[in-house]
DNA sequence: TTGAATTGTCATTCC
DNA sequence: CTGGAATGACAATTC
C-alpha cells in the first residue's frame, strides 16, 4: 500500500514536471497515470531558476510562509510567493534522497498537520534496501525464482495450475485410469462368481449397468483423480473438514456390485461343505472347489454353515427385512450368531471402504488447496518484482529530476551552486531548499528560522 | 521372495 | 439399548 501510493504520487509529480523532462515518464513505470489534483501554484519561479523557473512547477511545494530570513545562511528557500499557512517547523530533507513529497497534494491547504517525512526515497525506497528484500524474499520462495514465479503465473493465466507437482502426485490420471479398468476387469470377474468377494457392495444386480459408471465399479480402488469423480450423496458426513464443505459427496460412494447377489443359496450349499479351518487352506483346494477360492471367506462360512440365504441378503436388507428373515428359517444359534457375524463384518467392510475414499478425498483437497496457495504466492510473487522495478524507475527518474532543478538553480550572484557544498533539501510542507551541506535535519529543527530567512526568492 | 498397496476385520466411539 | 456409521489399527491378501 505505501508503495503504491507513493507509486501514484510520484507519478503525479512527474506528470507535472514532464514539460521539461521526459514527457513520457509515467508511461515508463507502466502504472496507472490517473492524475492527482496538484496545486498549479507551486513553483520555483521565485528562486534563482533562471531557465526552469516554469519548469517545475509541482515539484516544489508552495505553501511556505516566507517570514524572516536570515541572511547569514545561504539556505535558499523554493516557494511560491502566495504561501501562508505553513510555518517553518519542516524537516529539511536532502533531496537526493527524495523521492516524492509526501503530500504533493496537499499543498494548497495543509489543515492538517503535514507529517515529517525524512528522506522517504532514501529510506523507503533505497534500491539497495529493495534489492535486498527482494533477494531475501526470494530466497525464502522455498525455490520459487523469478523465472519460476513467471513460469507459474504463466501457468495460472492458462489455467493448467494442476500441473504442478503432478509428477510426484499420486493424483496422476495415468494412475487413476489403471485403476478403473482393473477394477471394471475385477467386477465383471466377480459377476461370474455369484458370491464372489465385495459382500453387499451393492443392493442392485444390475451389473452391467453398474460397470459402466464412472468410479463405480469395483468400489474403492486406488487412485485420486478417480476419488475426484466419485458422487457422494450425504455431504453431512463432512462436518469435520471444513475445507470440504464445498465438495458434493455422495456418501454411499457408488458401492460395488461385483457381487451382484441373485439369490442363488443352493448353489454355495451344495458345492461347499468346508469347514471354517478349511477354507483357510483355500490355497490348497483343489479345482472343484473353484467356487471357494473366489469366495469371501464369509461366504465361505455361510456355506460351511449351510446358511440359507445369501450373505449379500444377510448384509444389506434393512433391519426389518432381516428380522424376518431370520425368522422365516429355523437357524441354530452358531449360524444366527455367524449371520450377525456376517452382517456385521459386511456393513464394517463398505464403511471402510468409504471411510479411506473420504480420507484421499480429504488428501486430494488439501493438495488442491496447496496448489492453489502456491499459484497465489507466485502472482503476488510476481507483482512484487513488477512493483520493485517501477520504484527503480522512479528513483532514477527522481534522480535526473533532481540533477536537472539543481544544476539549474543560481544563487544572487547568478553563479550555480557547487554540488560538492549544497543540495535541495525536501521539508515535511512540501517545500524545497537549497542548503549547505552538512546541515542536519535537527539542526534546522532547532533553527527554523535559519530556514526561512534563507528563503531563496 | 519380498515389499508395497490394497482390502478385510476388529475394536471402539459416537449418533 | 440396538443398529450402524466412522475410523484407527492391524491382519490378510493381492500385485
Amino acid at each position: 500500500m505505501a508503495i503504491m501510493e507513493l507509486q501514484v504520487s510520484f507519478i503525479c509529480l512527474v506528470n507535472a514536471t514532464s514539460g521539461t523532462t521526459d514527457s513520457n515518464t509515467a508511461g515508463n513505470f507502466g502504472l496507472s497515470t490517473r492524475p492527482t489534483p496538484i496545486n498549479q501554484d507551486v513553483s520555483l519561479h521565485q528562486a534563482s531558476m533562471p531557465s526552469c523557473s516554469q519548469d517545475f512547477p509541482q515539484i516544489f511545494n508552495p505553501q511556505l510562509e516566507s517570514v524572516s530570513i536570515t541572511p547569514r545562511t545561504t539556505m535558499l528557500r523554493l516557494s511560491s510567493s502566495n504561501s501562508t499557512n505553513v510555518n517553518s517547523t519542516f524537516g529539511a530533507t536532502n533531496l537526493t534522497g527524495i523521492f516524492l513529497p509526501p503530500h504533493i497534494n496537499s499543498s494548497s491547504n495543509n489543515v492538517t498537520s503535514t507529517p515529517i517525512l525524512p528522506d522517504p526515497f532514501s529510506t523507503l525506497l533505497e534500491e539497495s534496501m529493495l534489492d535486498e528484500i527482494s533477494l531475501l524474499d526470494l530466497a525464502m520462495e522455498e525455490g520459487f525464482s523469478q523465472a519460476q514465479a513467471s513460469q507459474l503465473e504463466d501457468e495460472l493465466d492458462s489455467d493448467s495450475g494442476l500441473s504442478l507437482d503432478s509428477s510426484h502426485s499420486p493424483a496422476s490420471p495415468s494412475s487413476s485410469e489403471t485403476s478403473c479398468s482393473s477394477a471394471a476387469s475385477s467386477s465383471s470377474t466377480s459377476a461370474t462368481f455369484s458370491e464372489e468377494g465385495a459382500v453387499g457392495y451393492s443392493t442392485d444386480s444390475e451389473v452391467a449397468t453398474v460397470e459402466t459408471e464412472e468410479g463405480a465399479v469395483g468400489g474403492y480402488q486406488p487412485g485420486y483423480s478417480k476419488l475426484c469423480r466419485m458422487s457422494y450423496q450425504d455431504p453431512s458426513q463432512f462436518h469435520s473438514l471444513p475445507q470440504l464443505d464445498s465438495i458434493s459427496h455422495n456418501h454411499t460412494y457408488n458401492l460395488p456390485l461385483s457381487s451382484a447377489f441373485s439369490e442363488h443359496p443352493e448353489l454355495p450349499l451344495s458345492s461347499g461343505k468346508k469347514t471354517v479351518r478349511d477354507k483357510q487352506n483355500s490355497k490348497l483346494q483343489p479345482p472343484q472347489d473353484l467356487l471357494d477360492k473366489h469366495s469371501s471367506r464369509d461366504e465361505r462360512r455361510a456355506r460351511a454353515m449351510k446358511i440359507p440365504f445369501s450373505n449379500e441378503k444377510i448384509i444389506n436388507l434393512p433391519v426389518e427385512e432381516f428380522n424376518e428373515l431370520l425368522a422365516k428359517h429355523h437357524l441354530s444359534e452358531a449360524q444366527l450368531a455367524l449371520i450377525r457375524d456376517i452382517r456385521r463384518r459386511g456393513k464394517n467392510k463398505m464403511a471402510a471402504q468409504n471411510c479411506r475414499k473420504r480420507k484421499l478425498d480429504t488428501i486430494i483437497n488439501l493438495e488442491q488447496g496447496v496448489q492453489d496457495l502456491r499459484r497465489d504466492k507466485a502472482r503476488l510473487l510476481k507483482e512484487k518484482m513488477e512493483f520493485i522495478r517501477s520504484i527503480r524507475q522512479m528513483k532514477q527518474k527522481m534522480q535526473s529530476l533532481y540533477q536537472e532543478v539543481f544544476t539549474q538553480l543560481r544563487d544572487e550572484e547568478g553563479r550555480p551552486y557547487p554540488p560538492s557544498e549544497y543540495s535541495l533539501q525536501y521539508s515535511a510542507d512540501g517545500s524545497v531548499l537549497i542548503m549547505p551541506r552538512g546541515l542536519t535535519t535537527a539542526e534546522q529543527n532547532r533553527k527554523p528560522e535559519k530556514k526561512q530567512k534563507d528563503k531563496k526568492k
